[in-house]
DNA sequence: AGCACGCCGACT
DNA sequence: GTCGGCGTGCTC
């Protein structure tokens, strides 16, 4: 017998399968999908069994053993990992190594191991018990044993001693079982909801329609996630599963725990908080059937589920659901190629869905479903647009009117919310004498300070140094800080408040469970005033808030990106979302420089559908998504002219090949030198092109032992 | 990814 | 003469 395999190493030379040949020993263990340890060159490595041939061939290695007892790659992720290196250009193994847990992956080097409960059982018949001379504490032990209380963590407290004895005389015996990490104890029990008539006309249309994909459109506070559980009930009595993904950061305990107390031990959790050891439990439970639903966060569409009945992607729009490493998925198409297999319906969830998605529902290709309305019959939170060129105290970052809520909120005892998407302290380092700008040595963008720990650092790649005292240009001491970070907003809410604040932004949250201390300690009303980046935008419901600011809603918009008015819009109506989601009615104050920007304009309604309208005019107007598709190509070198060089003999030959398609660039991007490497990029954009992934593959083979260049293709990046 | 092979430069 | 630089190619 023969098999092949693919091993760990993802290289374009060896994306391909080796045969090995299996000692008749082995033979027993061989199934397509299972881990074999093999000889490859001089190094001993891990890969999966793709195929097996029952005829001999000598002049083979043999493998030498094989790691699984169970299938890790059952037929459909199988080839679903070759769906994932068609669609991506990837390495046939990084596709099926993304699909796993660490402790699944072919990988020789990782030992992430089952964890066990140690269990004592009676290794004698009950009725002769009274056969054997045993001291009280002995007796208690085995009456706890019979009583089912066998854990013998447990029954150590008892006397350890005594139950060395009983195990030494044979009268008891361990034994063990699998232990699952994650604790699961939800204490928290929350009502079963009685979904309201829209609820319910929403949640008959997805379940009595046959369409395949459904767009969800629902307002802020209207109750999707309600609709969402009463379907995968539905579905659950039909014997069917469920997958549920949502942005890692709505993976708060609360939400885990509002599912676990309608759905129990049916459910399985997926994200990146989880340990390695407890993700492989979690992993273990949904592919032994153990589960019915798994809620996780991008990764979790991969979940090996068997008859699946609907997946759930909540807040659609997202950008989190695209991996930006490689293989650089998409969940959202992984989601609607599972459900072709399954024969199931997909839901995308959203307030404000992507331009591309909501077109869709136009083009008859997704089913709409709306939802118009808050579930508690309460308006949508007040928006109050203010102009910060018309304040009259100029430099502050604080408008009278934002001022004179905070105060009046704080009065009430009610909570707030504030947003500024920008971490640190300030944006520029900069001396005002010879207008030296502080940037990093290794990318090309400035780096920024921040006071706590009174360095410069760059948000790319990490760099830190000491904060310039003197400048290294002009050796003046003229060094100034411009633009506002976080940070700085928060120095300053100390300076004019009486509150508690409390800060979250990616250098508040490094440490593990720093999240969820920060948001149970903001929804206990431990603090007044929450304080963040755009992680305090999504998902979270705060009953106590009614006021809402954004300090400077101009920051999403400077991005040079054709997306960023729609991640504006997304943005400035998701945080006004956060306000008044109880019976107490909410506020929103945005502040801005550009109050007629029709994106600021229309969050004050937060007018979906006009915006859809006018935002669309302009991607016609300038042939962006979604009147056409879009690929970049970037090309990436530690030797300027070479990446300069190649990347014109690039764009050349695509557009010499790729007639339907518009060629844009090389040019080189807003981060044009990011870790020491350069990188030029050029954009494809198309309706129909039928050599596009033909003339790419293509492209991948010549550049494969290339050293000097490395290509990097993105399809619909986020740019 | 390792590791061997191989073909050119400055040294025990 | 030889040690070692790292470009190139191969691994069932």
């Amino acid at each position: 017998m023969t098999v092949d395999v693919l091993v760990e190493l993802s290289n374009r030379n060896i994306d391909k399968t080796f045969t090995y040949n299996v000692p008749k020993d082995l033979e027993v263990d061989i199934k397509k999908g299972v881990r074999v340890k093999v000889p490859f060159g001089k190094q001993k490595l891990e890969g999966f069994i793709i195929g097996i041939d029952n005829n001999i061939q000598d002049d083979l290695k043999d493998i030498y053993e094989v790691v699984d007892k169970d299938v890790i790659l059952n037929d459909e992720l199988l080839s679903l990992g070759q769906y994932i290196k068609d669609k991506t250009l990837c390495t046939l193994i990084s596709a099926y190594q993304t699909m796993l847990p660490k402790a699944l992956k072919a990988q020789d080097r990782t030992n992430i191991k089952k964890s066990y409960t140690k269990l004592l059982e009676l290794n004698i018949d009950k009725n002769e018990i009274s056969n054997y001379k045993l001291n009280d504490k002995q007796l208690l032990i085995i009456n706890e044993i019979i009583n089912g209380n066998n854990k013998k963590e447990d029954l150590n407290k008892i006397s350890i001693s005594s139950i060395k004895t009983l195990l030494t005389k044979n009268i008891i015996k361990e034994t063990q079982i699998e232990k699952y990490r994650l604790n699961n104890e939800s204490n928290i029990k929350y009502p079963k909801y009685e979904l309201n008539p829209d609820q319910v006309k929403a949640r008959d249309e997805i379940l009595n329609t046959d369409d395949s994909v459904y767009l969800f459109h629902g307002v802020t506070g209207s109750g999707k996630t309600e609709v969402y559980m009463d379907i995968i009930e539905k579905m659950i009595k039909k014997d069917k599963t469920a997958i549920v993904l949502v942005p890692e950061i709505s993976l708060t305990p609360q939400m885990v725990g509002r599912l676990k107390s309608r759905f129990n031990d049916t459910i399985a959790i997926l994200h990146s908080r989880l340990s390695e050891g407890e993700k492989y439990d979690e992993y273990r439970k949904i592919a032994k059937g153990l589960v019915k639903i798994v809620i996780g966060a991008r990764s979790a569409v991969f979940a090996p589920l068997t008859n699946i009945g609907v997946i759930v992607i909540d807040e659609e729009h997202t950008t989190s659901y695209k991996q930006e490493s490689n293989p650089k998925y998409s969940a959202i198409d992984i989601a609607i190629e599972r459900a072709k297999t399954h024969n199931a319906k997909v839901i995308l969830g959203s307030a404000t869905p992507s331009l591309e998605s909501y077109s869709r529902t136009l083009a008859n290709i997704y089913h709409l479903v709306e939802l118009n309305k808050r579930a508690n019959d309460k308006p949508l939170p007040k928006v109050n647009i203010v102009d910060m060129n018309k304040e009259k105290k100029k430099g502050s970052y604080f408008s009278q009117v934002l001022i004179d809520k905070i105060n009046e909120c704080l009065n009430k005892k009610e909570q707030i919310i504030l947003l500024l998407n920008r971490r640190g302290y300030a944006s520029f380092v900069t001396c005002s004498s010879c207008g030296y700008v502080s940037k990093c040595p290794n990318c090309d963008v400035t780096l920024t300070y921040h006071k706590s720990s009174d360095m410069e650092r760059c948000h790319y790649c990490g760099y830190a140094i000491k904060r310039h005292d003197i400048c290294p240009e002009c050796h003046e001491k003229a060094i100034k800080n411009l633009g506002v970070g976080t940070e700085k907003i928060e120095e300053e809410l100390n300076k004019l408040f009486n509150a508690k604040i409390i800060r979250m932004d990616f250098d508040t949250t490094g440490t593990k469970g720093a999240h969820e201390r920060i948001i149970n300690a903001f929804k206990n009303h431990e603090y007044d005033i929450l304080l963040g980046t755009q992680m305090i935008a999504k998902g979270l419901d705060f009953p106590l808030v009614t006021l809402v600011g954004v300090i400077n809603a101009d920051t999403s918009l400077m991005i040079p990106n054709f997306r960023s008015s729609e991640y504006t819009f997304q943005l400035l109506s998701q945080v006004a979302g956060r306000s008044g989601r109880s019976d107490k009615e909410g506020c929103v104050i945005i502040q801005t420089y550009n109050k007629d920007h029709y994106a600021i304009k229309l969050s004050e309604t937060q007018d979906y559908l006009s915006f859809f309208k006018q935002e669309m005019a302009i991607r016609k107007k300038l042939n962006y998504p979604p009147y056409c598709y879009i690929v970049s190509v970037k090309v990436i070198s530690t030797d300027y002219e070479t990446a300069k060089n190649e990347s014109n003999t690039i764009a050349y030959k695509l557009r010499e090949n790729l007639t339907n398609s518009e060629i844009l660039g090389p040019s080189i991007g807003s981060i044009f030198k990011v870790k020491n490497t350069y990188r030029f990029g050029i954009t494809i954009k198309y309706k129909k092109e039928d050599n596009l992934y033909p003339y790419l593959n293509m492209l991948v083979e010549h550049y494969k032992n290339n050293a000097k260049i490395r290509l990097d293709i993105d399809f619909n990046p986020i740019l």
